[in-house]
DNA sequence: CGCCACGTTGAATTCAGTCAAAGAGCGTGG
DNA sequence: CCACGCTCTTTGACTGAATTCAACGTGGCG
């Protein structure tokens, strides 16, 4: 229960640089430094349509940026007024919720490249949190930054958008797996979804990739037990669908696991967008360059 | 499960009349038609900031084109690449995803003043059906009438936007329900959030509104077999919470209720934004009408 | 009248939760 | 350097909420 802004003994932690202040301003826009590559956000974006080299430069721009928090804090508070919006450039958070009754529902997890988000600051209050797992740094992007980018970068507003639409098609599909799953659906479907997230990102090798959550944060998404997360679990582990050690993942067999979830599609619309919609923000982006 | 395109044995029925071709087009806009006052999106809309005289002239001339469908008629499914957009003006309709195993999780109602939805044209495919459950008339609305919302009506789009976001902490609010409340909580949070959806729209009249969903109906949206729904609304009955007879349902003590369901807040939103982005978006409108 | 979808109820079953205890790993402090 | 404390994991025995299976009731409509 007490653990909004617990700090698990966790040792010597990367301490937060600039706790809350500094919202992004756009002086030093062409700083010197060369372009970060480890912007997952453009790479998550690219599997939207093919950015360009400014587009590039925009989204790095909106990147360089940057804060630390350690593990287990909450960056964000259910019922405060939503002050920003973060890009997650390392690290594992979560969006989640706590029960009156002490329970807790983790709505999804957030990793490089996702936005927490968006939209949220045209809400009066948050109806959720969000708090970090491991150690995270992120670059804060002030409400004025977003707007500016709808206002005056089609392609990117639309690639926004869809990943936002990605990202609820992921709750639907939370809900599907909540609602008609059984734990063993549950989990399988998960450990997919998270495989596939990081494949977006360029955070997998092969089908192995971190995984830094508990049993009971597992529990805490699947709406099971930890104790019953840990025998659903053993039992793949036993049917060598799975290994899980160290908090690395490997998926062994995705086949077995997609058809014990139940899913075949690709429910994740990593296929992009229509072409013509792409064409027509392409359009859109040349035009506004014309002028 | 040959439910798709099923249509029930349901006598006189209101015919499609313009089965599944002709999407709006921009031809008949100022008809001669008197503004139709039942536009319920105005009405919800309205909640999250005052809209002005041509907002409503907007909103209404994007209402007045109509088609009808009977009950029990998927509009949308599964797999096929989104048409338009619809505005449902009457009646109510679902959000729901067939399972390989015969199952169907119900994601959502929509009801009058919905859009189902705002941004599907930017997939590929639909992920999941939309389908009615009463006969419906809604509103087409294309793609261009909504790209050229986004571009001219700040105000309104702020507003959609808010409209979406609240779509998004209802979707939330489900997965909470489907992880963390039992049957009891689930089905008292369900009646709950459809009396305040009713009531945003001006379709309830006290605590009573129409309410034309099967128990299978309710099953399949709160992960709950028909069976046991069934028990659940008698207990709720026998402790005079609720009533619920010739589709009518009344919420004798929402208070129990949402003690039932473990919920006290404000989590729909209804509050609108804060003042400061309200008037950030009124100024953009009086800009673009200078201008 | 008889079909059909929907609602209602009971009895047996089962999946997941609860309670409890013990082990493993890690960092801290004596 | 080892012991302690903490969190996380693992396992077993018991309990319970919801499902399953099955039957019967009911109302509308052809």
């Amino acid at each position: 229960m007490p653990r909004q802004f617990g700090q698990r003994s966790a040792g010597p932690q990367p301490l937060l640089e600039t706790p809350m202040a500094r919202v992004a301003d756009n002086r030093d826009q062409r700083s010197s430094r060369p372009p970060p590559s480890d912007n997952s956000l453009t790479r998550k974006l690219s599997h939207f349509a093919p950015l360009s080299g400014s587009d590039h430069q925009v989204l790095d721009r909106l990147a360089a940026q940057e804060e630390r928090f350690p593990a287990n804090l909450d960056i964000s508070v259910d019922g405060m007024v939503p002050r920003s919006v973060f890009l997650l450039k390392e690290g594992m958070a979560m969006r989640y919720r706590n029960m009156p009754d002490g329970g807790r529902q983790i709505m999804t997890f957030l990793i490089p490249g996702d936005l927490c988000d968006m939209h949220v600051f045209l809400l009066k209050e948050m109806d959720h949190s969000i708090g970090t797992i491991t150690p995270v740094r992120v670059a804060p992007i002030s409400r004025e930054n977003i707007v500016e980018l709808f206002g005056h970068h089609p392609r990117i507003s639309a690639a926004l958008w869809w990943s936002a639409l990605q990202e609820e098609a992921i709750l639907r599909e939370r809900i599907i797996s909540l609602g008609r799953r059984d734990a063993r659906g549950r989990l399988a479907y998960l450990l997919c979804e998270l495989l596939w997230r990081h494949a977006a990102v360029g955070l997998t090798d092969g089908e192995v990739f971190r995984l830094p959550l508990t049993q009971t944060e597992l529990g805490d998404t699947l709406g099971l037990t930890p104790v019953h997360v840990n025998r659903v679990l053993r039992e793949f582990r036993e049917r060598r669908l799975i290994t899980l050690e160290q908090r690395t993942l490997s998926l062994l067999d995705v086949g077995t696991l997609q058809a014990i979830a139940g899913l075949n599609k690709d429910y994740l619309h990593f296929g992009g967008a229509p072409a013509d919609i792409a064409r027509y923000f392409d359009r859109l982006e040349k035009e506004r360059a014309a002028r």
